[in-house]
DNA sequence: AATATATTTGAACACTGTTCAATAAACCAA
DNA sequence: TTGGTTTATTGAACAGTGTTCAAATATATT
């Protein structure tokens, strides 16, 4: 079946191309700018097109999520050569934090937009990539328990509280709620805060 | 001139009505069902008057934001009945979150959206309704380095950190990221996490 | 009553996501 | 090579969006 084999190998070319010029134009241009026209005219094909190779814009925004993740999973990778849980988590909420700077659409997408979880709605799915992030948060709060912080907390909510922590600090930033704070550029009330969460852990 | 005096009363009557009617659509169907269009067949005028009366939607948005603070301001009042700095601190993050989840989408466009952020960026103004939260917040905050908690840290940090802890919590939970918590429904999670919070803070 | 001013209208512009009948291309068997 | 079948692509159409503006209407003044 070598012509079906290309046919296959066709239609997800297609697909693939249809999904790096939506994410050449999501990084470039913004969410907003992104939209199936665009991404028409960007590969040179009809507008419906794109629907013969996504059911919906969610989709197509929920597999951009998925290689946000990707990106931030390889960032994440280097933690495994923190053995210290304390200094893992430390290290995991600095490159989180600088991943959001580096990334604010991205970010937006991944932790604030509704459209990828739209998608996962729709679909009856788990949102697998949120649980895998969120599982390596956890064991490395479990392990700094282990050590002693945290005392007598529970690890989900102890857990749940350190990423809202850490989102709530870099979502005030992307959406302009920062201007309030003196004295600090956006950057560095950010990094300011995160401080003073680790000197609160720390100094129990 | 008492003609003048109805015309200018009319005006401001019109007005009101279009706000009225802006905000009733957008607690009742959400700020995606609150067009121009739909606001305009509410009060049974063009859209085109809409724009005699208003810049933009932004601005529209922009005052529903504010009649927003206003309510959270009259939930806060009680507030200056509590006299310890971290009780208050307490009952200050409690109402937050209660406001948050009994007013969603108006939490949503005050703390989330571009709308209310984007006209102030227009029209080159202060965000004075967050300001002086954060103000009050920041009080408070002092209080408790003055009774001792957050010691050795700095007021406006400390401050942004607490804050960021609560909307974090909010938000990730308004924006369907909490499905990868564990045993906890999106409500148990926030307050349990919210618990988790004050007992760093109190464990010093 | 005629003029001047203020208010309101609704069509038009340039967009959006999505659907679908019609067209074009590719493939396969005779 | 021809004819028929399947698959891929098109682009117009639908129902919506924010916004603008000349024209029509309503009100007020002379």
């Amino acid at each position: 079946m070598g012509i079906s084999d290309r046919k296959e190998r066709e239609k997800t070319e297609l697909r693939s191309l249809i999904l790096k010029a939506a994410k050449k134009l999501f990084l470039e241009q913004g969410i907003e700018k992104t939209s199936i026209r665009n991404i028409a005219d960007a590969i040179e094909y009809s507008p419906g097109t794109i629907y013969h190779y996504f059911q919906d814009k969610d989709s197509i925004f929920h597999e951009i999520h998925t290689e946000g993740f990707q990106e931030l999973g390889k960032k994440m990778a280097v933690l495994h050569e923190v053995e210290n849980p304390f200094e893992r988590l430390k290290a995991m909420g600095k490159i989180y934090i600088k991943f959001a700077f580096e990334n604010t659409d991205m970010y937006d997408l991944m932790f604030i937009k509704q459209a990828p979880m739209d998608f996962l709605e729709k679909m009856d799915c788990e949102w697998d990539e949120g649980q895998a992030t969120f599982d390596v948060l956890r064991h490395t709060v479990q392990g700094c328990m282990e050590q002693g912080y945290f005392k007598g907390q529970e690890l989900e909510a102890v857990t749940f509280m350190v990423w809202s922590a850490v989102h709530g600090m870099v979502t005030l930033n992307l959406r302009h709620r920062c201007k309030v704070v003196n004295a600090h550029t956006p950057d560095e009330i950010v990094h300011a805060s995160f401080q003073s969460f680790i000197k609160l852990v720390e100094q129990q």
